[in-house]
RNA sequence: GGGGAUAUGGCAGAGUGGACAAAUGCAUCAGACUGUAAAUCUGACGGCGCAAGCCUACGGUGGUUCGAAUCCAUCUAUCCCCA
């Protein structure tokens, strides 16, 4: 295998990343990789706590298909031991353990994401299970010794709930240990992570030195906000959007954030691509391009369009969509609430269902002045809309 | 092991015997407006009932009281201090 030259490709390497630590080394083990011709092995972890990868990965597996084009090996770890501990990183809580099964199945969904942006060459997939089922006391002692409390409290997120009260469990101290030796075992020469990664990554150099191996780079991506603007975007805020997610749904996703939100995801997703966005002085537009971007990138084009259509027909011009089934629902001697409850399988409750009524919010055949005492006409097809995105075409019998 | 503190709705956080389905903020939902499922404004936001009202809910259980989120007992969980 050809290298470029380790010059150049530091520079792609660099590129739309937060921080590297330390610089000079990672020059030095490009120099080393390209005298030998032996690719580095480039570390990615991911604990599998949700089925779905979402934008703020994306980010992170698109700068591993940087170091795969420039020939390295792609060391991919799946969490899945980790994964049951939790990563304490940015909680404020102690996170709830999953059980076996759910962490199997997430796994499992991991690998086809990973290959929407990946390519298979050069790819190894590795589960940490391997090593730290059977691993025994003695080791996990040993491990224990190389870190010690005090440096752990430091950390920002353990320190603020210290100080604050909240609990800190031992097996959350341990996290950061395990990860680290995840490393050891990979023979990380670089290990990629947001920059909220920081103390576990660069703890794994320090881990890797106490086990005499080479020390990995830390290299640090910038993180992605959520859909709130606030949070970093993540599974468990439900602020995310996944890649696997159905194109209207990204679509209406992405129209959903602020304009000012619109502007950072630019920045963030799209910092190599930012004069494609240039010609939009129109934010309406401009979300929308996005999101074409987006689903094109993740789904197909033509997906893309007609989310983008789908979109201006049910929101810009208020019109019903054609693609929805018709349900027949049994109406005798039913009074308007239980229908509703029917066609809808439940979604709302009776005083929701009201409430709605009271609001307008529920229309039918495009009137919206609706009662309690509604009796539809029977054999009849009825265009019904809650609120903005809920649509049935009912015929009552 | 000893002492102390805390536990409230999706989250944060008031309330310390009746006026409490429980302030406020965030989130959510809806309406208006709009070039956006943006921003802004307005309203709703436990369940059941057309309604009057009823039921369930302030960590669990059991009491005191005409009446308890609020008082007492006990249990559980979390945190702090001492050892």
């Amino acid at each position: 295998m050809e290298f470029l030259d380790p010059e150049q490709q530091l520079e792609i390497i660099k590129n739309n990343v937060e921080e590297i630590i330390p610089e000079n080394e990672l020059l030095d083990k490009l120099k080393s990789s390209f005298e030998s011709k032996t690719p580095l092995n480039i570390k990615a972890g991911f604990d599998p706590t949700s089925a779905d990868l979402h934008l703020g990965h994306t980010l992170l597996i698109k700068k591993l298909k940087v170091f795969q084009d420039l020939g390295h090996n792609i060391c991919f770890l799946i969490g899945d031991f980790t994964a049951k501990i939790g990563d304490p990183t940015g909680r404020d809580k102690t996170r709830p353990p999953l059980n076996n099964e759910i962490i199997k199945e997430n796994s499992e969904t991991y690998e086809n994401q990973l290959f929407k942006i990946l390519n298979k060459n050069n790819v190894q997939i590795f589960y940490n299970s391997n090593w730290f089922d059977d691993f025994d006391l003695v080791k996990l002692i040993n491990l224990s010794s190389m870190e010690n409390v005090a440096r752990l409290l430091e950390r920002d997120d353990f320190k603020k709930r210290y100080q604050s009260g909240d609990s800190i469990t031992l097996t959350e101290f341990i996290y950061p240990l395990l990860q680290a030796y995840d490393s050891v075992v990979l023979d990380s020469d670089i290990e990629l992570g947001g920059t909220d990664q920081r103390f576990n990554i660069l703890l794994g150099r320090q881990i890797q030195k106490a086990f005499q191996k080479d020390q990995q780079v830390a290299l640090f991506l910038p993180i992605l906000e959520g859909l709130d603007g606030k949070l970093k975007m993540s599974k468990s805020y439900k602020n995310y959007i996944g890649i696997n997610e159905e194109p209207k749904e990204i679509f209406g996703k992405i129209m959903s954030i602020s304009d000012e939100l619109m502007e950072r995801y630019i920045q963030t997703l799209y910092r190599d691509s930012m004069d494609e966005f240039e010609g939009y002085q129109n934010p309406l537009e401009k979300k929308k391009f996005l999101a074409i971007k987006l689903i094109t990138e993740y789904h197909t084009q033509e997906m893309a369009f007609s989310a983008k259509k789908d979109f201006e027909e049910k929101f810009s011009k208020k019109s019903f969509p054609d693609d929805i089934p018709v349900l027949k629902i049994e109406s005798e001697s039913k009074t308007f609430i239980e229908l509703i409850e029917e066609f809808t399988e439940r979604s709302f409750s009776r005083s929701e269902i009201k409430r709605l009524i009271k609001d307008n919010a529920i229309q039918i055949n495009n009137v919206k002045e609706l009662t309690l005492q509604f009796v539809p006409e029977k054999n009849v097809e009825y265009k019904i809309k809650i609120g903005k995105r809920n649509f049935y075409k009912v015929e009552f019998v």
